[in-house]
DNA sequence: GCTCCTGTAAGAAGATATATTACAGGAAAG
DNA sequence: CTTTCCTGTAATATATCTTCTTACAGGAGC
């Protein structure tokens, strides 16, 4: 099992939209050219990532521009705006224990507590990271490509 | 996007043997009845656990049986043992970035070491919770039941 | 007013998860 | 040694999800 390649698809929008910002007009094309996919996913992400308030959509010259600095934008923020992970959460409990049987009975009790912590653990972990580290990080590669 | 549930199958598992080991003969339909899923399912995810080290699997009066100790046992061990997530990562890459768009072609690198760390992290936290807290929990609930 | 971009619908194709039937082979028990 | 019955596995059928693709309406910007 894997989370959707829609959330690298973000990711890499929002690093695209920063680094092309001032040099090209963005849109769900230019994008989804640069990112390998179908434009219709990427307009797909693009509205997500605009409910979220991390990018704003214009169809003038200015094309896609991002809405808030990027220092403000969470790798978390952007798994909650894709919707990466399904709202019954990253663990699927199997849907039918059997209810005459003792253990049947309880062991979602014990287990689900669990499962939540362990989803928190991730996603705290995305909310330590911001995108204005990946879009350096990005911007440090490309320029070591020059040499 | 969720992880399979034989995750959870196999928890259940562990803590049915557990808990019938003396009262029952543990077999793969016995133990299919308590979890609600089809015995060939079980008998994948037994295969999975026996494996692992985890179970041990007699055809006699015995059936089947833990092969260490609950207190050995992690959450950890039983997701490794059943492969739930994709041995590529939890994450899923695009396929396809242009390699003829600097972004495109250096979003990995910044990328992918971070989605390794998230992963992790969850790792981690299954690494700390044993099953026999899991039985634990499950058996308080049963008697709890009981009053 | 014209152009072109977004938003969205609808359908196709592929992958994956789970259910289900069936059966061969082997271990345990007497 | 024979019978029983449990495991291991193959093959098939659904259902769901993901991504691709075509198509077009409506609207924003110039």
């Amino acid at each position: 099992m894997q989370i959707t390649s829609k959330f690298t698809i973000a990711i890499q929008i929002v690093t695209a939209i920063d680094y092309f910002q001032e040099t090209e007009k963005v849109t769900s094309s230019f994008l989804a050219d640069s990112v390998g996919v179908n434009p219709v996913i990427v307009r797909g992400v693009m509205g997500d990532l605009k409910e979220a308030g991390i990018i704003a959509i214009s169809q003038g010259k200015s094309g896609i521009t991002l809405a808030k600095p990027l220092e403000k934008i969470s790798m978390y923020d952007i798994y909650k705006a894709v919707d990466c992970v399904s709202e019954d959460g990253l663990f699927h409990f199997h849907e039918n224990p059997n209810a005459n049987c003792p253990v049947g009975r309880n062991i979602h009790k014990s287990v689900d507590k669990r499962l939540v912590r362990v989803q928190k653990a991730m996603e705290n972990e995305l909310k330590e990271m911001s995108m204005s580290d990946i879009v350096k990080d990005t911007r440090k590669a490309i320029r070591a490509e020059a040499r």
